[in-house]
DNA sequence: ACCCAGGCGGGCG
DNA sequence: CGCCCGCATGGG
């Protein structure tokens, strides 16, 4: 059990992180299942956004606790980040509503490949694919009694074996050939757990170096993957709330809406893009 | 039928 | 460089 002060499970789930979620969240329990590595995790949560319990069980539980403390930031100190991001009455707004909402810190691979989904497509469709995924070329996860108790996400290595005619019946689509380039890149020529998670501007140039994985892609891949909140993912919602809060509805582009937004949220800005993102998806 | 979705790469001016 | 277009697929 870990006592926790700003921290909302639903929010987090529901804003999209990680991708590789599906239908693992229960809403009647507050509770989420997910794989990680060889383990099964169950985290299940009561209280309120501003105190509560987190409850874990797990097949590994020596190692579960670190690893819902990462994969959730528990670590960090939301009062100082809410004050940090919240410069007026959008971000404020989209802070009360999801008070709590936690941005997710992922492993590096399993991220890149859920954004390289993730591009000129929707949430639904991009988990159900990423679903698929894990379900055919996923290793099995053994529990303490000897069964099969879930999939991980498959390692670059374990998709070099899948083709594009493969990864097209998963659903996957023009982002098929990426896939397949991805899965040779990051086995063969850069290795995803060397990067320097903190060097914000290489990061993303090498993540960039695979195919599939633009300027967008790539700050997704630096916020949730690595953690580094200096990167700000500008998507369709993003992109249409920014507009609309800062620039009175006029049409902006990327590069603008990168420069106001290092302005005004500096080094927390990736905390501030999750909130707005968010909001706009379901307000 | 038509529009949209956590964009990107390639081609052209 | 910047701009524009096509792209697989399924749900609303």
């Amino acid at each position: 059990m870990i006592e926790v002060r700003e921290f909302d499970l639903k929010h987090t789930f529901e804003s999209a992180q990680p991708l590789t979620f599906y239908a693992d969240y229960s809403k009647e329990e507050n509770s989420l299942s997910y794989a990680s590595g060889g383990a099964i995790i169950k985290v299940s949560f009561k209280g309120t956004p501003q105190k509560g319990q987190l409850n874990i069980t797990s097949n590994d539980i020596l190692s579960a606790k670190a690893e819902v403390k990462k994969r959730f930031r528990l670590d960090d100190d939301m009062e100082k980040i809410y004050k940090r991001i919240n410069t007026d009455v959008h971000v404020g707004r989209a802070i009360d509503r999801y008070e709590g909402m936690r941005l997710t810190v992922n492993d590096p691979w399993e991220t890149t490949v859920c954004f390289i989904i993730s591009q000129f497509n929707n949430v639904k469709r991009i988990r159900l694919i990423v679903r698929k995924i894990i379900e055919r070329y996923g290793r099995d996860i053994i529990d303490n009694n000897g069964k099969v108790a879930g999939k991980s996400f498959p390692k670059s290595e374990d998709l070099l074996k899948v083709s594009e005619k493969n990864f097209l019946a998963c659903g996957a689509g023009f982002r098929a050939k990426y896939l397949v380039h991805a899965a040779d890149y990051c086995t063969n020529n850069l290795n995803l757990y060397k990067l320097n998670p903190n060097n914000y501007g290489k990061l993303k140039e090498e993540l960039m170096e695979i195919q599939g994985v633009g300027d967008k892609v790539a700050d997704c891949i630096a916020l949730m993957g690595y953690g580094n909140l200096n990167a700000f993912p500008i998507d369709v919602h993003v992109k249409r709330a920014m507009e609309r809060l800062y620039f009175n509805g006029e049409k902006k582009k990327i590069k603008e809406i990168h420069e106001i937004s290092d302005r005004m949220w500096d080094a927390y800005r990736g905390y501030a893009q999750q909130y707005l993102f968010h909001n706009e998806r379901t307000v």
